[in-house]
DNA sequence: TTAAATATTGAATGAATATTCAATAAATAA
DNA sequence: TTATTTATTGAATATTCATTCAATATTTAA
C-alpha cells in the first residue's frame, strides 16, 4: 500500500510532464508548470524526482514503454497464423496506431538526449534491439524465412521503418504522406519477397556474411 | 560594407550558439551564455536576433547548410565518372566525413522543433528533398539506371541512410557500429544492383507504379 | 563637416528557474 | 496507544532567464 501510492504519484507526475511536453514542447516545461498542471506544489514533484534529470528519465521510460505497446496487437495477431503474411505484417508495422499512442515530437526531443546521456542512450538502444528481436521471432515462424538469417532481415526491415518515420514527419500534405508511405511499404515487401525467393531458388547459399544472429 | 559586418556578426553568433550547443546541449544554452562565450553583452546578441526563436532559426539554417556540404565532395568526384560506381557511391554516402562536419546531437535537437514550428519543418523538408534530387541527378548519369525510376531509387536509398544514422547513433562500441554500418551499406548495394538487373533483364516493365518523378 | 544610421555597451527589469527547508498531515508499524 | 515513516504543504532561496532601454561609440551618407 505504502509503495503503491508512491508509484501512482510518480506515474501521475510523468504523465503530466508528457502532456505538457506534448502541448508546449519538452524544453518549455518546468517543475513549477507540472505542479500547477497537477494541482500540487513543485516541492512535491521534487519529492518524488529529486532532480530534473530523473524526471526526464521517468518520461523516457514512459515513452519507451508506450513505444513497445505498438507491437502488442501486431504480435498477437500474427502469432495465431501458421505463416507470416507479408501484407499483414507490413500493414501493421506501418500502422497509424503508431502515431496515436504517443507524440513524435516528445519522442524525438527525448531521443536528442542520447547524445549527452549514456544511460538514456542505453535505454533507447535496448528498446530498439528488443523491437528487432520481436520481429525476428515473428519471421522465425515462417517455414521459408526461418531457413535464412531472420535477424539480418529484421534489421533491414527496421532501418526502413525508422528512416521512413523520420522522413515522413516532415510531410504536411496527407496525399504526399500516403504516397511516400506506400513507397516504403513496398520497399519492405521487396526485402521479404527477395529473401523468400532467394531461399527457395538457392537455399544452398546459406546465411549472409553480415549475420547478426548471436 | 555596412551589410557585411552585420552578416559576419550574425554568423559569429550562430557559430557560438552551435559550439555551446555541442558542448552542453541546445536546451542549456542561453543568450547570456552566448554573449559570454563570444565576449559581447547579451544585448548585442539580441540586437541581431531580436528573439530566441530567430536565433534558433539561424542555427538551423547553419546546420542545414553544413549538412549540404557533406555531399559536395561526393558529387564532384562522381560527376567526373561516365558511370555510377556503386561501391564509390555507397562508400561516400556512408562516409565518416558526415560525422565530422556537424554534431548529431545538435542536429536532432533542432530536428525535434519540426513538430512545433512549421517554418522549421519546411526548411528541414526542403533540405531532405534537395539531397534526394542531388542523388537522383547522379543516378541519372548511369546509362542503365536512367532507364528506370531514379527518383524512386533515390528515395529508397535515402530512407536506408537516414534510418541507419538514426539507429547507429545508439551504438557505443566501434565494432558493433562498423558491423551494422556494413549491413546497411549492403542493403543499399542490393537496392542498386536489384534495379540494374531488373532493367537489364526486363526493361520493358518500365517505371515502377510508385514513381516520384515530377 | 554635419547628419543619420548602425554598432556596441552596461545597467536594469520582472518573471521564471530548479532546488531547499521547516512544518504539518496522514498512514503505517511497534 | 505511541513512535516512525511517508506524504504534502507553502514559503523562501539564489540564480538564471529573455528582454528592454538609454547612452555612447563608430561608421557611412550628404
Amino acid at each position: 500500500m505504502k509503495q503503491s501510492i508512491r508509484e501512482e504519484r510518480k506515474k501521475e507526475i510523468v504523465s503530466g510532464l508528457y502532456e505538457l511536453s506534448r502541448q508546449e514542447g519538452l524544453e518549455n516545461v518546468s517543475i513549477a508548470k507540472i505542479g500547477k498542471h497537477l494541482g500540487m506544489p513543485p516541492s512535491l514533484v521534487m519529492h518524488y524526482f529529486p532532480n530534473k534529470r530523473l524526471l526526464i528519465l521517468g518520461l523516457i521510460n514512459h515513452i519507451l514503454h508506450q513505444y513497445q505497446l505498438i507491437y502488442k496487437p501486431i504480435v498477437s495477431k500474427l502469432e495465431k497464423k501458421p505463416r507470416v503474411d507479408p501484407e499483414l505484417l507490413v500493414e501493421r508495422l506501418f500502422s497509424r496506431e503508431w502515431n496515436l499512442l504517443f507524440d513524435d515530437g516528445v519522442f524525438f526531443s527525448c531521443y536528442a538526449f542520447i547524445f549527452r546521456d549514456q544511460l538514456i542512450k542505453k535505454e533507447y538502444k535496448k528498446l530498439h534491439v528488443k523491437l528487432r528481436v520481436t520481429l525476428k521471432n515473428l519471421l522465425d515462424k515462417d517455414e521459408v524465412l526461418v531457413m535464412g538469417d531472420t535477424g539480418l532481415l529484421a534489421e533491414k526491415i527496421f532501418v526502413v521503418i525508422e528512416g521512413a518515420y523520420y522522413y515522413l514527419s516532415m510531410m504536411d500534405e496527407a496525399r504526399e504522406y500516403d504516397q511516400k508511405l506506400e513507397l516504403f511499404k513496398d520497399q519492405v515487401y521487396e526485402l521479404i519477397y527477395a529473401e523468400i525467393s532467394r531461399l527457395q531458388t538457392g537455399p544452398e547459399m546459406g546465411k549472409s556474411r553480415y549475420s547478426t544472429g548471436g
